[in-house]
DNA sequence: AGTAATTGTTGAACTGAGTCTAGTTAATGT
DNA sequence: ACATTAACTAGACTCAGTTCAACAATTACT
């Protein structure tokens, strides 16, 4: 009994743990103020014990978009379709955008998307902020390449998109609880990014 | 004699000395590897002093760029134009991008520029770049808010302007010497986006 | 049961950015 | 001279992030 499904000594905490012990400090008393030392004291580990489970302090803030960019990955990897046209590869974005932002809506919302504000000032949310864009950037332009368009062109259309798709989103998160769903904001403001790139 | 236009103590450095004991510095040795107090000391001032001049260490990476992107909101700021149209809006801001950039060819191209592969691996270089990226958007989506453009459309269209350009400019650093002026990939990098944004 | 291998936890020391402050220095103005 | 202004400096401090060696808890093998 007792069999453990790895070798070696079980974990002693979780990354949800952590996570849930950060966001109820960031509430008490804002991100800022909050130290590595108390999100692990207060899940009951240490602190060194902190980055086993998260690279750096502003990787709690990403948990759940993290996930939603990992799910945007795996749709557009996992995409088989018959016309490989510069034009359906950005429909296919799109929809992934927008596939990713209803399943969002039904889960919990990213901090990331909540708290925006804060990445006006906390150096640490922009650093890891704009590591995201890098690494969905890099996803979606070779994405976009197997769909005919060239190197140069499909940076700049997945720079586009999703720049644009952070401008939705922060609409979004401005419009408080009375608003239309994300993906619909999604559309509305991509719709000119697809068009623009469709062309020729 | 010896009058300065100044009361008080006068300064013992400048922002270009220090940036110039920097990039020495981080040509010698890497941007990470660099600490202020040897900036400080090779310039002949103490670490404290550093912040009299700059806010953070990054910032001496921007300094040609900040430069250029000041032009860049005085050419919008002092325009002029008869025909208040999202068309021309937007035409205005890629010819701003452009005079900008070619005025750069001529003078000292900015080192977030050239050396923007660090900008993957240098946490603080990536928090100062997503600053510059949120003051440009901000003046651009006000720009562009004069023209016409809703302020939802009009963050979405800066926003994918910037990040647009963004991704020109980087495969023009990545081209190498032998390239065409960046303004030239610019004007094809951002044709979409302009095309997109102006249609009704 | 004993022991090796594996993996996680911990404390401790360290680096370096950024903040803050109290005290000093060099200029101008009166 | 003396007051005022503004910059410089040294030092202490906080905290994120890194590194490392010692230790603890589990499974696997014999």
């Amino acid at each position: 009994m007792g069999e453990h499904l790895t070798r070696g000594r079980p974990l002693a905490s979780s990354p949800e743990m952590l996570q849930e012990a950060a966001l109820e400090l960031f509430v008490e008393q804002t991100y800022a103020k909050t130290t590595i030392e108390e999100i692990t004291q207060r899940a009951g580990v240490s602190r060194a014990t902190f980055f086993n489970y998260f690279p750096a302090k502003s990787d709690v803030f990403w948990v759940d978009l993290d996930d939603a960019l990992r799910r945007l990955s795996g749709v557009l990897g996992d995409h088989q379709s018959v016309e490989k046209t510069p034009t359906v590869g950005l429909l296919v974005v799109l929809q992934g955008l927008c596939a990713v932002a209803r399943e969002m809506g039904e889960g919990r919302v990213p901090l990331a998307l909540t708290q925006h504000e804060l990445m006006g000032s906390v150096h640490e949310l922009q650093s890891s902020a704009l590591t995201r864009f890098s690494n969905q950037a890099t996803i979606i332009s070779e994405f976009l390449q197997g769909f005919g368009f060239s190197a140069p062109r499909a940076r700049a259309a997945a720079y586009a998109s999703i720049a644009t798709a952070i401008a939705a989103t922060q609409e979004w998160a401005e419009a408080g609880t009375s608003r239309h769903p994300l993906d619909t904001y999604l559309r509305e403001a991509l719709e000119p990014v697809v068009q623009g790139f469709a062309q020729e």
